[in-house]
RNA sequence: GGGCCUGUAGCUCAGGCGGUUAGAGCGCGCCCCUGAUAAGGGCGAGGUCCGUGGUUCGAGUCCACGCAGGCCCA
């Protein structure tokens, strides 16, 4: 198959049959079944992850394809961002024309992103064939890519829309922020590694100007201080305020340590930390003075022990007694909890550290310029020592966030950045109910996406980047004030849908601007450019708008997004937020999520673990279609285990399938549906039992498929090709369609249901193993247009209907009947096996079977127009009720019930090898039975 | 550390509201066939239902805790 694939893509690819599928439903008016896809992004081969999402995709689309829909599939890319411009950053750097930490020159930054878009371009196509070796079915000539001119016009139109509505704001917030890259960092962009930083206890001496404790009534000599710790020692310049949880227990502890003098000093820490903190700082000697509820502590001021001011006690719940002191030091320019009751409560935000984490003047001459994770950190605490603030330092390791590109650690700092806010006009509670509204498959997604949507921040649009989409806001150089307006907007999306989002880089304001504008605010006429692109998570919220109302075939909102569960914090959550703000609703109907590919042992899949499975390996070893089984007979739902065993068997099954349909055309070569297919009324006994049951099958498959229920597919169809087929139908077959004649209408009986079943499979199995079932599709035998059939045999799988059953292939008393049959037929397999292992017959087909029973059994044996002999396959079969049998055996499960097996009477027949006592009664062919003797002499 | 989810035979999956010896297909072992043959058929052996404790007359099925793993977040 690793050879035979490519060839049959090339074919439908050359026959254009993903067209002629999509002409054909258009044509008939079929309802549309929109898939919008993803776009992965563009920056290196596909992993078995990519593979996992385009052929769910892919069954999800053939399905509803052969089941009528008209299913346009639109691929698409994810082009800008991060991790692209990483890449040719470090191209740049290799080739000497940038040093990391040097401003860009205007002229490196072009080159920067012309570089991009080839890379990414690159890509995008590497990935399109690598998706199409997989069988997809998609418009692969005509995909969208997020770097599209008209894409790239559609964001700038789409911010100036959100603009306009009054989503888009310009705050000063503390981001993660990457003093390495230069810019801002999202969530998903950062990294949890372990870190050794300083640890460090700090005192803050408690102010005149607060509400002295002498007030509560204390009695002490000596001073007060408040005591926190931190790890970050370089945060404490940014301090303004220490937070307390305010239904924790707090102490006055007067201790003995002093640091000069006669030194008797009261500390303020959580009760249930002070026997830590006593060890911790060596008090050997300390008393509780008085007891606090954190909230009776609000308002208490300190002093900020580097700088004259204050720093006041507020309240928070998410203080946490597990580390420190129970009091934390609050620095809102460095910390988004910070930032958050710094807002709340009216703390200074400071944020004295600049882009490439240097201190700025702001942090005092002393500190200016240090860098703070190295330098900054130590002449912190050195000043710290100096004053007397620092009673304690050493080191701890633990978690820090890191930047997902250049491993470095973060640092939190307040910038300018432009936002959408999340709970404009009633957007939050609108996303939510928007998400009732959908349907999530499996049910956990709401759930999940439901707390990411109550829980998520306002959305940060700011990147510090080059390669993306320009933010379309301009500055008016006398009023400062920023400019959106329709007007502007529409002129620079014109601009963009020319020559890109360069055009925003490359032009001057002037010329992107309506001729002769003027500032709205204030009249002026000269103006600067935001310098900041957009987030590409922006990107990708728009592919709805940008893709689905653009596109001819397409339309807003989709009927399915189908993704790794990760995108609910994604790309469903900013498609979500785009689509409510702009569209009032959900972009999508139904969104199925995936979980991801984990090996054998269920361990997620890591270069360094080394049991990463790339698709190509399997596709070269197994070909596409065992890849495509894998994901059939997997629970995508949960984590999908892939390793060689997995796909040793996977194969196993594949040929199962392969070899059944194999059998069932060979078995075909002489028939023409339209002249010899049986009437349903003539049709034997066993092959109206087996319509019966393909009808069943059709049934269990096709309600499957519309529950996404893909591994009962493969279930149902395994094994129904295991037992039904190979194991039975197709066994007993064996004598009529190689012994009986040619026209023998028993042998047509048997083909017209072989025809039927091997129909059905071609295309219950398509949407699975497309490959082998197109090719199994060609080998079908054809038949024309008429009534019984319909349509005459379309040229591709891809262009038939989904099964038809009619409902008198339904025969719940004939099912019943042989399903008993069956019963006995298993019990006669067992006296068969005794008669093997004790040698008194060989070869099962040679021997004749001894039913004794009684009066009612026996009739329902008799009651068979197949002879019985045929179904047990042997060569003859006795029913008796005198119960007389000397090597009878008892049923297992049948209690009146006795086999006896044994060499049947006569010779063997050379045809069919049956011993039968016709043999050698024939003059003209003495070595054949009677029936084959008459139908060699027809010939 | 927090949230969500998962853990049934070697593999992939079934096991509505708790109820007799826990199922299927594949694989495996033995046997048969050699006109589906890099196939096909038959029989058979495989499970502490992750662990511990609890609720119950009774738990794979409910609860708690733990272990292992996944995703998201801190």
């Amino acid at each position: 198959m690793p050879v035979r694939e490519p060839e049959i893509q090339r074919w439908w690819k050359e026959q254009k049959i993903y067209e002629k599928m999509l002409a054909r439903r258009k044509a008939q008016g079929a309802p549309a079944f929109i898939l919008h896809d993803g776009p992965p992004y563009s920056n290196g081969d596909i992993h078995i992850g990519h593979a996992l999402n385009k052929i769910l995709k892919d069954i999800v689309v053939k399905f509803h394809a052969l089941r009528g829909y008209f299913t346009p599939y639109v691929p698409g890319w994810d082009n800008h961002g991060l991790p692209i411009e990483h890449r040719v950053q470090e191209e740049l750097i290799a080739e000497g024309k940038w040093t990391p930490g040097e401003p860009m020159t205007d002229e490196i930054k072009r080159e920067l992103r012309q570089r991009c878009r080839k890379f990414a371009e690159f890509w995008s196509w590497r990935q399109n064939e690598e998706f199409q070796r997989l069988g997809v079915f998609g418009d692969w000539e005509h995909p969208y890519f997020t770097m599209d001119y008209e894409f790239e016009a559609k964001l700038v139109e789409i911010f100036g829309e959100l603009y306009e509505r009054g989503y888009i704001y310009r705050g000063y917030k503390t981001v993660h922020w990457c003093y390495h890259c230069v810019t801002a960092l999202a969530e998903a962009e950062l990294e949890y590694h372990e870190k050794e930083s300083p640890s460090i206890w700090v005192r803050f001496k408690l102010r005149d100007e607060g509400r002295g404790t002498r007030d509560e009534g204390i009695d002490f000599d000596g001073e007060v201080y408040a005591l926190i710790w931190t790890t970050t020692p370089w945060t404490i310049p940014g301090n303004t305020g220490i937070m307390v949880h305010p239904e924790f227990e707090y102490v006055m502890v007067e201790t003995g340590r002093g640091t000069g003098d006669e030194g008797r000093e009261i500390y303020l820490v959580a009760k249930g930390l002070l026997p830590i903190v006593a060890e911790e700082l060596g008090w050997n000697d300390y008393r509780i003075v008085k007891e606090f509820v954190g909230e009776q502590l609000r308002g208490l001021v300190f002093s900020h022990p580097l700088y004259d001011r204050p720093s006041p006690i507020v309240t928070a719940e998410f203080v946490t007694l597990e580390q420190g002191s129970g009091l934390v030091h609050t620095a809102p320019g460095h910390g988004p909890e910070d930032y958050e009751v710094g807002i709340r409560e009216g703390l200074p935000i400071l944020s004295p550290v600049d882009e490439r984490g240097r201190f700025t003047a702001e942090a005092g001459e002393r500190l200016q310029g240090l860098f703070v994770h190295t330098e900054g950190n130590k002449a912190v605490m050195n000043w710290l020592t100096e004053v007397g603030a620092l009673l304690k330092a050493s080191t701890t390791r633990h978690n820090y966030p890191h930047c997902w590109r250049c491993r470095n650690p973060v640092i939190f700092r307040a910038t300018t950045q432009w936002f959408m806010n999340i709970d404009h006009d009633g957007h939050r509670q609108k996303s939510l109910e928007a998400i009732k509204r959908v349907k999530w498959v499996p049910e956990e997604g709401e759930s999940r996406i439901t707390s990411m949507v109550q829980n998520r921040p306002d959305w940060c649009l700011s990147r510090q980047r080059a390669w993306g989409v320009g933010i379309p806001v301009f500055y008016c150089q006398s009023c400062g004030q920023p400019i959106v307006t329709c007007e502007t907007i529409q002129s620079v999306a014109n601009w963009v849908r020319k020559e890109g989002s360069d055009a925003w880089f490359d032009r001057a304001a002037k010329e992107l601007l309506p001729e002769g504008f003027k500032c709205p605010h204030c009249g002026g006429s000269e103006f600067t450019k935001e310098t900041d692109v957009l987030d590409v998570w922006f990107d990708s919220g728009c592919t709805h708008r940008a893709v689905l109302e653009t596109h001819p075939n397409l339309r807003w909102p989709a009927d399915m997004y189908l993704e790794g569960s990760d995108q609910h914090r994604g790309w469903f959550n900013s498609s979500l937020m785009v689509a409510v703000a702009t569209k009032g609703d959900a972009p999508y109907r139904i969104v199925l999520t995936h979980g991801f590919v984990v090996d054998e042992q269920g361990r997620a899949m890591h270069k360094s673990l080394g049991n990463v499975v790339a698709p190509e390996e399997v596709i070269s070893q197994y070909g596409a279609d065992v890849l495509r089984l894998w994901v059939c007979a997997a629970d995508y739902t949960q984590d999908v285990r892939l390793g060689p065993e997995i796909l040793k068997r996977l194969a196993d099954a594949y040929f199962r399938f392969r070899n059944t349909l194999r059998f069932a055309l060979g078995n075909l070569f002489d028939f023409e549906p339209d002249k010899h297919a049986v009437p349903y009324e003539q049709l034997t006994e066993l092959d109206k039992f087996m319509l019966h049951r393909l009808a069943e099958i059709v049934e269990e498959v096709t309600e499957a498929y519309e529950e996404f229920d893909y591994p009962t597919v493969f279930q149902t169809l395994q094994r129904f090709c295991a037992v039904d087929l190979s194991a039975f139908y197709f066994d007993v077959l064996k004598d009529r369609l190689y012994c009986d004649a040619t026209d023998d209408p028993r042998r047509r009986s048997a083909q017209t249901v072989i025809f039927e079943i091997a129909k059905a499979l071609c295309i219950m199995l398509f949407p699975m193993i497309s490959h082998t079932a197109e090719e199994a599709w060609g080998h079908l035998p054809k038949w024309s247009k008429g009534q019984e059939r319909g349509d005459e045999k379309p040229e591709s799988v891809a262009l038939a209907d989904w099964v038809e059953v009619p409902k008198h292939w339904r025969n719940e008393s004939l099912s019943e009947k042989w399903r008993q049959l069956l019963a006995i037929r298993d019990e006669v397999k067992r006296a068969l096996e005794i008669a093997k292992n004790e040698r008194s017959v060989v070869n099962p087909l040679e021997a004749k079977v001894t039913l004794l029973t009684d009066g009612s059994l026996a009739e329902f044996l008799n009651g068979f127009t197949v002879p019985l002999n045929e179904v047990f396959i042997v060569s003859q079969v006795e029913v008796r009720t005198d119960g007389k049998h000397s090597n009878a055996i008892p049923a297992e499960e049948f209690p009146n019930l006795h086999i006896a097996v044994e060499l049947a009477p006569g010779e063997k027949c050379a045809r069919c090898w049956q011993r039968q006592e016709s043999v050698s009664k024939d003059s003209e062919y003495p070595d054949l039975c009677e029936r084959c003797a008459k139908v060699v002499r027809k010939r």
